[in-house]
DNA sequence: ACATTTTGTCAAGTATATTAGACATTGTTT
DNA sequence: AAACAATGTCTAATATACTTGACAAAATGT
């Protein structure tokens, strides 16, 4: 009964330990809108597959030091 | 402007050492489409973040392990 | 206090992922 | 050879991600 997943993400504290890095600035090394980057981070829907990859790379981590996801419930 | 990525995947050779698990299996375990998981494997296109994990899950080792990126040119 | 930067948010449009149904092809089993 | 399971592929519909433009709110700098 399709089990429920919820990413989230670090995205805020990367940006901090990138000396406090800007949406704007993540945004452009992504190469995506800062809106988009705003939603991520806020969580109000996953990124592509992608997107994510870009976003892994602009701070030179891997996806899964960015993207996490648990199962709700069990 | 506008790096280009490809993203490359593993799913033929898990699911070869998953005991060669059928993709209809993996689709259902993934709770996605026998289509969908055709046409991934085959890099058709690739899955939003969430399918990502799930097919990782399936697999029960990490997205990285799964998928991986390249950029293109440089 | 004023100006500037950063973030949050909305709406409407475009692009991409995912679905179900159907059928052809290939490989396996009897 | 006939039956069956697995894969590949197409089409049309729906869902979700992503875009630009614009404006308000919050934070930071002078």
């Amino acid at each position: 009964m399709a089990r429920k997943f919820k990413i989230t993400n670090n995205i805020r504290k990367l940006r901090f330990f990138a000396n406090e890095m800007t949406q704007q600035e993540l945004a452009k090394k992504a190469e995506v809108s800062r809106q988009t980057v705003n939603a991520i981070e806020a969580s109000k829907y996953s990124p592509s597959l992608e997107l994510a990859f870009r976003i892994a790379d602009a701070f030179g981590v891997k996806i899964g030091d960015v993207f996490d996801y648990e199962v709700k419930g069990e």
